[in-house]
DNA sequence: CTGCTACATCGTATTTCGACGATAAACGGA
DNA sequence: TCCGTTTATCGTCGAAATACGATGTAGCAG
């Protein structure tokens, strides 16, 4: 689902996917360690925690996080575990960004705006 | 910066207006306020608290949080104010999903794990 | 002026998040 | 076996998010 195409149905949105895997990255710390493993040719172990500048258990708790959500995943290589990316759970939220960047250019010739009393013209900006 | 070809460049990434982005989704509730701006021609009025199920104050601060993060802004068209979407802020975090999921790919033919002792076979998988 | 409608804001209770130090767990090596 | 390394978990604190009802505000209709 949501494979091919994924541009053109809103109501094939999973909200509570979309939100789960936003509020992954919904915090600067766990996006620096996503650019951090993109930064590298393969994988991580505590590198992380001096790259982000927080103590060790707090990026541990990120990473759990991360990896509760699906984006990272963590291969362990004892005594070390090398975290990476799983993109695939980024779709849905890939999906709806797709959406609202591609209704942008469909809505440039909107010249109002839809209301129960029917359609009036644009006016203030706020 | 990032306008063109986002795709190769983890040194540019902004982390804290993609964390503030994805925080304005990481909400179900605002997902669907997200949706249902989508599923509509031009913009809408309180039609959203029916639709999200919540209490008009409670939408009301969601949708205080959509507008502060920039990804809605409102039209007045009193005594409405008429919602639409704003796709620009979407950028930044567009381009990080992009990033992930153009380093699959090129990840596929990595057989190992960096580590500051070098290169180590994969192994196990938590 | 008096309501009515549509939305914002306030006050507040509950829940969740974020950060840290301390400690535990798992393993490899001396 | 004891030790060092690396990561996870626990306990705790303050800060922030979430939700609601009540109230405020701004225009329009009568």
């Amino acid at each position: 689902m949501l494979d091919r195409d994924p541009h053109h149905d809103p109501r094939a949105i999973d909200a509570e996917a979309i939100a789960a895997v936003a509020k992954a990255l919904a915090h600067p710390a766990r996006v620096k360690i996503i650019a951090f493993l993109l930064s590298r040719p393969g994988c991580i172990g505590g590198d992380i925690v001096g790259e982000v500048g927080l103590a060790q258990s707090t990026v541990s708790e990120h990473l759990r996080i991360l990896k509760a959500s699906g984006l990272v995943v963590g291969t362990i290589e004892r005594p070390r575990i090398c975290y990476s990316l799983n993109p695939k759970v980024l779709a849905p939220l890939h999906a709806l960004i797709g959406m609202v960047e591609a209704r942008d250019a469909s809505q440039a010739d909107a010249p109002c705006c839809y209301t129960p009393q029917g359609c009036i013209p644009k006016e203030n900006n706020q």
